[in-house]
DNA sequence: TATAAAAATGACCGATTGGTCATGTTTAAA
DNA sequence: TTTAAACATGACCAATCGGTCATTTTTATA
């Protein structure tokens, strides 16, 4: 790596946090500046813009997440196993995997009706999520684990779905009673499903 | 109502949308003066500054989703229509029933980290919606409606987070797919909840 | 080690921000 | 109809916004 790119990754790893707690558009460039001790010439020097650069602290926050998810899920054996790591790994709302909470559910409310590019990475960060889960419930049927008759995609959604919106309620409420209700709620189901 | 009231109040009606829209800190008090061909100085008059203001946008916006799911909800006769009712209301996020889509996404995900008193308006509003949820399994398991061994709270809590995630996903993916794949699982689950 | 390119600096720019206030106009009660 | 209070106006304010650029310093290669 040349000293700019290093620059370049020093100041997304410094600004990713910033972006995911405050918003895109309550983030100034002053507050970038102020915790990479940067100059502003030198900010310019490696982004464009401020869009340009909140972009990348869009990307990644959201490659922190997958990627710790990745590490979470690699130690599952089964596909309850792996469904189970998913889940625990989204448990907990006011420690989060990522600093400022879940990056999809941040920057999709706040992109959907004004950042169609922003919108854009979190719909396929969303997509890819979801066929994920979708391939351990079918790998979990193809081994005779969970029953066949389980629609993977549907669950899937609907999975996707509780753990975003309890990680919302965990938030606002300050605790992770909500999220932990999900949790139990979630392993019933699947506990169900089980052959 | 004064004219003073009648124009305070008219501010908010054309503010709520737009801080709906476009997040708190995102719109300026020129957004504002625009939509209401209104000048600054009058907006000062009734509001003494751009956090009054945002609070009583947040709180319409809250009261107009309360309001019109109040009427949404009064025609269903048995629990089991009540809560079809409830799904329904919240099913189509890309013609949401406030401008801007659901405000306690908004506006919890903007405030969890930044804005104290509006984070406690919508935990409120989320306690509240939760709560109501609950009566109504309640009400439906005392009328023999539903199987008493349903636990109302936590499947409150289920479908609530289901609903906010599933706007989420709606929203940010430009259509009302996964939206529908939520109600649908909903719907079944209830079903299977009747006597 | 010489040197050209890359990176970093900070003063500076116009535009916009939230907010104030003296002044003029409208409202509503006496 | 008088009159004092309430309301509305828009020029104005300091601070901050995103962004530029001439200049200096550092990097990396020949």
């Amino acid at each position: 790596m040349t000293k700019g790119e290093e620059t370049r990754q020093f100041i997304i790893e410094k600004a990713a946090p910033i972006f995911n707690t405050k918003g895109i558009a309550a983030t100034s460039m002053s507050d970038i500046m102020e915790a990479t001790k940067l100059s502003k010439g030198s900010m310019y020097v490696h982004f464009e813009n401020k869009d340009v650069l909140a972009c990348a602290a869009v990307d990644h926050n959201m490659k922190i997440l997958s990627t710790k998810l990745e590490t979470a899920l690699r130690d599952g054996k089964s596909a309850k196993e792996q469904l189970f790591a998913y889940i625990e790994f989204f448990s907990n709302p006011i420690n989060p995997p990522v600093i400022g909470g879940c990056p999809l559910l941040n920057f999709g409310t706040e992109s959907d009706d004004t950042n169609p590019i922003v919108k854009e990475k979190v719909n396929n960060a969303i997509k890819r999520g979801q066929s994920l889960l979708t391939s351990i419930i079918e790998k979990g049927i193809a081994d005779k684990e969970f029953t066949p008759d389980w629609n993977s995609s549907e669950f899937a959604t609907a999975l996707f779905a509780m753990l975003e919106g309890g990680h919302l309620m965990s938030r606002v409420s300050g605790n992770n009673d909500n999220m932990k209700t999900i949790e139990k709620t979630l392993k019933k189901i699947i506990s169900e499903k089980l052959i």
